[in-house]
DNA sequence: GGCGAATCGTCAACC
DNA sequence: ACGATTCGCC
């Protein structure tokens, strides 16, 4: 325990962590140690004789998770900090269900669906369910259905609209397929401690000491299961101990069904908590705080609160006009390559934020140009790819043949002589008996109605899986050497090269799926959670662990605002500032200002040294050019922490001090006569 | 019935 | 500019 020390902490950090019993909310704005103190805090209540398996620490993702761990790993026994349960509110829930789940009709070995396979099987009941003349846009109907999943809410029954009529048949129709959506993580991990008290006691008596990180951006369904987690399980209408962290600035998740009022209304959902305000920021200079500060101040609310810093002043902060996109890219690319040559900046110093991922290619494609290396965080995962998703496919259905969606994918991949006719036909039939389409598939009434030809390639695909999934369930299977094998059987390989267009694209597939197959083979290793544990890990953890030992994790990153989130950089570069894209168009029909005001404010705030904002004059849109105006959160920045810059004379002559001012006056005494 | 090529519509953010 | 969808040919 040498290294966990109180008085290394400033006056309300260590409030916070010697703050133990009952609720407590700390509030913590940007930079102010929260990562800290919720390590701290598990640290202390160790060494105040808590059990560390007695405690909870919640977060929203896994790198959130990991670091805390390794952080504790450091300031305790490691042994001990091990058997502290740090966890993504989703993997979680994963946890408590693959334990209990039967309870509501579902097997253990439920597969979990991703957006991608959640749209392939609405688009399926869609075209199923829908009159001639209806139609609904399958994206809108997940989202909505997403939406209500969020807010607790089952399909309406009294309502007649298409929608409905999708919402409950998916869900009845994800129950036949004995699967769960990542929505449905938190609702029937919640109805199952709801409706079943003594797997609520069970896991009531498992935790003591909660602690919730990001508590901002928690959704009603979030709430509920850490207000049921939270209670004694002796006498239930007393709350034990629960640490929630967030900051409602920080609230930039609102479309995925968070609700700010979680932490606005804190006192409501958990009476009489202690409060704690972390306001100290350790992060930014003083320029970039006022900047951040003066900007948020316009949003309605909030819980107040006054970022200060013992930093300097710093360097004023650049605002500076492009022509278009992209001049951007080229300038932020030759920027970074201009301040490491000049004083030996580490590329790693470095990140470019924007709102969309798409913004991201001409970044990328400027700095391959310059040699510069960089990391791109997000975007399109590894996962997403095709070949990828074929394959985790095949390992799904072997461990759940009822996965209709994975089976799907690769019933006829590698062609196999299953036209989509003859898959159609089984759907139908699928749909009629209320089972799987394997069942169907193999069901003697569908058999009977088809070519032999076909009989003989679905009988052929069918002893395939059998195979296979003998093989598997086999003790100690090897299973990255079944799926291996399964893959050459199937010529996926040549096949998948084969349809590639280039030999470059064929052999990069090709990579991804041996990288696959070595992942799997290393989670073999490491974990004796089997196949089921790593297809668990790879659909929970989003972000592409590219592989450890590998350094190619260096460099300058390119992130979205979002992803951005709990990151620190010395110098950052925040572009594509324009009226629509940030605030994007669409949040002005939502209604969602706000939140794109604390997105920026996010964005801001991740900078320690300097930050570089820019906007274009024109940007290409689906291909064509496309007018922009600067975002109107630009007339809400201090006017004196902003140097407003000429590309085209900083290119020649820095711009002198009053110059700027007077252009950065000017602009805004346009914009304010426009807006 | 199965495959490759034009065409269409589409891009907000993530666990 | 890209990927999914639709069309036309084997």
């Amino acid at each position: 325990m040498a290294r966990f020390r109180l008085f290394d902490l400033n006056d309300e950090q260590r409030r916070a962590v010697t703050s133990t019993e009952g609720p407590l909310l700390i509030l913590a704005g940007a930079g102010t140690g929260k990562t800290r103190v919720i390590t701290a805090r598990a640290a202390y209540l160790i060494s105040q004789g808590v059990k560390p398996d007695q405690i909870l620490a919640v977060t929203f993702t896994n790198k959130a998770a990991n670091e805390m761990r390794e952080r504790l790993a450091k300031m305790i026994e490691p042994a001990e900090a091990k058997l502290v349960t740090m966890s993504t509110f989703h993997a979680l829930c994963v946890r408590i269900l693959r334990a209990n789940i039967d309870r509501l009709g579902y097997k253990h070995n439920f597969s979990i669906y991703d957006e991608g396979d959640q749209l392939g099987l609405i688009k399926k009941i869609i075209t199923r369910t829908a009159a001639k003349d209806e139609k609904l846009d399958p994206n809108l109907a997940k989202n909505l259905i997403s939406k209500a999943k969020n807010n607790g809410w089952s399909a309406p029954e009294d309502d007649q609209s298409l929608l409905s009529a999708v919402f409950a048949r998916y869900q009845q129709e994800l129950k036949t397929l004995n699967a769960v959506d990542f929505d449905d993580l938190l609702l029937l991990t919640v109805k199952l401690l709801n409706e079943h008290a003594e797997v609520r006691a069970k896991w009531q008596q498992r935790f003591h000491y909660l602690m919730v990180d990001e508590f901002q951006d928690t959704n009603g369904l979030q709430l509920e299961l850490i207000t049921l987690l939270a209670k004694n399980p002796d006498s239930e209408n007393q709350t034990c101990n629960v640490c929630v962290v967030g900051d409602d600035d920080q609230s930039i998740y609102g479309w995925r069904g968070a609700q700010v009022s979680n932490i606005l209304e804190f006192e409501h959902h958990f009476p009489n908590p202690t409060i704690v305000k972390l306001e100290q920021n350790y992060r930014s200079t003083n320029t970039i705080l006022g900047t951040a500060n003066n900007l948020i101040k316009n949003n309605p609310r909030r819980r107040a609160k006054n970022l200060w810093s013992e930093h300097d002043i710093g360097e004023k902060i650049r605002l500076i006009q492009m022509a278009d996109d992209r001049v951007e890219a080229e300038f932020v690319s030759d920027d970074i390559q201009r301040r490491n040559f000049a004083d030996g900046t580490p590329w790693e110093s470095f990140a470019v934020l924007y709102r969309m991922n798409a913004q991201s290619r001409l970044l990328e494609a400027n700095l391959r140009r310059l040699h510069i290396p960089y990391r791109l965080v997000g975007g399109k995962s590894f996962y997403d790819r095709r070949e990828v998703k074929d394959l985790l496919a095949y390992a799904s259905v072997l461990i759940n043949p009822d996965d209709d969606v994975s089976l799907l994918r690769i019933i006829n991949t590698p062609a196999r002589g299953i036209s989509d006719l003859t898959t159609e036909r089984a759907l139908e039939l699928s749909s009629k008996t209320h089972t799987s389409l394997f069942k169907a598939l193999q069901s003697p009434g569908f058999l009977e109605n088809v070519t032999t030809r076909t009989k003989e390639a679905v009988r052929t695909f069918s002893e395939l899986l059998d195979t296979y999934e003998t093989r598997l369930l086999a003790p100690l299977a090897d299973y990255a050497a079944v799926i291996t094998a399964l893959i050459e059987e199937t010529g996926y390989l040549a096949d998948l090269k084969r349809t590639c267009k280039t030999p470059d694209e064929g052999l990069s597939r090709e990579t991804n799926v041996r990288e696959m197959l070595a992942a799997m083979a290393q989670h073999q290793q490491r974990s004796n959670k089997g196949l089921r544990g790593f297809l668990d890990e790879v659909n929970l953890d989003q972000e592409q662990e590219e592989d450890d030992d590998k350094d190619d994790k260096q460099g300058v990153t390119l992130i979205t605002l979002h992803a951005a989130k709990g990151l620190e950089f010395p110098h950052v570069y925040l572009v594509g500032l324009e009226e629509g894209l940030l605030p994007h168009d669409r949040s002005k029909v939502e209604g969602s200002v706000d939140e794109e005001r604390r997105l920026l404010y996010v964005g801001i705030t991740r900078a320690m040294k300097t930050l570089t904002l820019t906007h274009c004059r024109d940007r290409i849109k689906f291909g064509s050019v496309m007018p922009c105006h600067p975002s109107s959160f630009i007339k809400e920045f201090p006017e004196d922490k902003i140097e407003l810059i000429d590309l085209a004379k900083l290119l020649s002559t820095p711009v002198a001090e009053e110059t700027a001012k007077n252009r950065f006056a000017q602009l805004k005494a346009a914009l304010n006569k426009a807006g």
